[in-house]
DNA sequence: TGTACATCAGTGAACGCGCGTTCACTGATGTAC
DNA sequence: TGTACATCAGTGAACGCGCGTTCACTGATGTAC
């Protein structure tokens, strides 16, 4: 099987063209401005093709997640095992930041099939991930890991979508350096056993 | 005026009956399943009223995206003044969860006219009422109150975010309850006074 | 009080467009014999 | 080695639909005199 078939009847890999240039697609204009018909045109195929490969924009979508999950997944392993739970959620603004149009698909579910079992288990997977690696975290006020994961996650989520729509660019360059250096205010405060918040 | 114009050739406030519609719309199917015919129709009024009163989609999302702004600033003041930083922040989650519409609007930019007037300065009213609440968190760990204002919008964004995606259905009843014991875990600290509050 | 006029809000018919979907088809590839 | 056949990938014409937009219009309201 050549890797390029050229001017050929068979594209050879379709199916990979076609999830690219709707990466490129999304991660420009957004999910929604997806259309099958103008994913054809860019890869240069008839507008009925990508429904032989995906059956509709929901099953391409789908592609999209799975494949988003088991990479952000794979990611954050390699990064919680070398490393701890600070590395993890620096390798997750670091997914979200060179993955922009996986990671704006993966968190909306409503726009492919959530339930399919490929996706459910791809994001299980990830979760585990997630929640393993909080477990590595020192637990110096008593929280249990799994309070420490959501935590962790929503701060590095909010982080990650903040910057994604343009409202943190002001702030820094990098936005892992940016995680690292509020990561450190949040959870890794010198005197982090400070006076208590006044309420 | 009345409040209710009824079986009238004009409409009374068709206006805000369109924006209402709209809000509902994007709550149930988001913001992109908007369009300004379906809006008429919601409304009983014919299609091409709603171009009357907002030109176009993206002006009335610039209209929803500034109400939110000046919704959200207005509450986050409200909280921030009789309280501190934490209230903001469980005030910020609040406000999302309660208008998931506006939320929705106000943080994708490319569906408005986010270089409004308007928009800027509601926008920036709120910005500066969130770091000005920053700066009542005592700095236990000599960050400055930047760091812990964009520490804290992060925290509360992604779990709003989070939330609204249905991410953390699962955790809790309650988004603000969660926000709540979060907070304490990640600006807490050990012994950071009184019992820790279980989920 | 009444009349004339300006202004504004909403109408409804018409248009062109891009979309998803269907379907009979054709070209290419692989396999059985 | 060659032939026949099954399978698969992609084609292209056709369809109906909902959309945004335009535009001449009409009904209602407010104001000047």
């Amino acid at each position: 099987v050549p890797a390029v078939a050229k001017a050929s009847y068979h594209h050879g890999n379709l199916r990979r063209a076609l999830l690219d240039a709707a990466l490129a697609v999304i991660a420009e204009r957004g999910p929604h401005a997806l259309s099958l018909r103008d994913l054809a045109s860019r890869t240069g195929v008839s507008h009925a093709a990508p429904a032989h490969h995906f059956g509709d924009k929901a099953g391409l979508l789908t592609a999209v997640a799975i494949e988003g999950y088991e990479r952000l997944g794979d990611e954050l392993e390699q990064a919680g095992s070398d490393g701890d739970f600070l590395d993890a959620g620096l390798a997750y603004v670091r997914f979200a930041t060179r993955n922009p149009a996986h990671f704006q698909v993966m968190f909306q579910p409503a726009l492919y099939r959530a339930d399919d079992p490929a996706v459910e288990a791809a994001r299980a997977r990830t979760s585990a991930v997630l929640y393993g690696t909080a477990a590595t975290m020192p637990a110096a006020s008593g929280a249990s890991a799994t309070e420490v994961g959501v935590g962790g996650w929503c701060l590095v989520h909010g982080l990650a979508t903040l910057w994604l729509s343009g409202n943190l660019g002001a702030l820094a360059d990098d936005p892992v350096d940016l995680a690292r250096s509020i990561a450190s205010t949040a959870f890794g405060g010198p005197d982090a056993g400070g006076p208590p918040r006044s309420s």
